[in-house]
DNA sequence: TGTACATCAGTGAACGCGCGTTCACTGATGTAC
DNA sequence: TGTACATCAGTGAACGCGCGTTCACTGATGTAC
């Protein structure tokens, strides 16, 4: 049965929330089609009315959520959270690159594209953030700062030792606070 | 026709040798079998006379890897080797874990279990190689530098933006220069 | 040391399951008059 | 403002391709005598 234009559009931007939830979770490959839709409250035959193939999906929902504007953060409370246990198992709702750049390595140019895109923002955000907004190395310190809180995260999350995991995520807290000189001097 | 025990052995190591290159370099999903059994110079159908299934194959070639013996490493050329632009490009012969971490984030526990083993004995590794061995910093200094590193490595390798990709690498080991005080103190 | 035979590693064709994709159909929407 | 009809979003069964897995077969290995 058809629905109205408005419930069209509503529909593609459920399948896209959907969407990234699901592949931020359980990535590109585990997620089925089918799943998506039915998350979607749809069932799978009514996809193609909205997307070319899955391929499409996949860089549609990167570029979709590339295209969210973020608000400016509070960086030492953006930290705190960002290596925090709740973010450790909350795949579905956590960060965007943490949960789809692993999975982007083997897609392709576009979709590649689409997370280079939301990378270059999120280091864009996170230099203006810096407390040493101002000073020329506020990009090292952003970038060092981003990779390894995002490196830490994956590195977290593939681990099966809990207490490993926590490790990781609370030294590399401690690593930044002394990298960018924001907290708890030694 | 069947071969030697030496060479059904010689031929197992082969397979894993050559599993782990094109895991590394394509990721699991991608790499068929076929592929795998072609590049040991033989044919699909033996796969099964050594594993049990593709999954056992994942398990294996980490577990393989995981065995390894590492030599010690001087840090400071460690970390330039591995924030190079030739590490970015050479994914099949670069870090196991930078080239199978993102890809056993969707796998079991078993495989998961190797994955955690390799990370553990990469920060120990580090650990012991910093200068600052003895001081109690030294596990934050290794474990805040090794997921910069690996961070950034990924985040490199997903980027289509060649000079992205360059600045990351490039400002994520002056990142690590100023937290573990190494060199270039600025 | 040589011969006969059982074993079994590797071959390559065939199978079959899962899932992306297609399609005939339904019935609500929205337009023409 | 109401009615008739064309449009088309969504349904769910069916299709078919790719690839992991199986299997009958081959011929070299290695053991028994």
């Amino acid at each position: 049965m058809k629905v109205s234009r408005e419930q069209f559009a509503a529909n593609r931007l459920r399948i896209l929330e959907e969407a990234s939830r699901l592949f931020r979770d359980r990535g590109f490959e585990s997620v089925k089609l089918a799943d998506v839709m039915q998350a979607a409250g749809m069932t799978h035959g009514g996809f193609y009315g909205h997307f070319q193939s899955k391929d499409d999906l996949i860089e549609q929902t990167l570029a979709h959520r590339a295209a969210r504007e973020r608000p400016r953060v509070e960086l030492e409370r953006y930290v705190e959270n960002y290596l925090s246990s709740r973010h450790l198992a909350n795949q579905a709702d956590g960060c965007d690159i943490a949960g789809m750049a692993p999975d982007t390595l083997r897609q392709g140019p576009v979709a590649r594209e689409a997370m280079t895109a939301m990378i270059r923002a999120q280091l864009d955000r996170l230099e203006k953030s810096m407390r040493n907004a101002d000073d020329p190395h506020a990009r090292r310190d952003a970038i060092g700062s981003w990779a390894a809180m995002f490196g830490a995260m994956v590195l977290a999350r593939v681990s099966t030792d809990a207490t490993l995991a926590e490790e990781i995520l609370t030294q590399t807290r401690a690593s930044i606070g002394k990298l960018t000189g924001e907290w708890e001097p030694d």
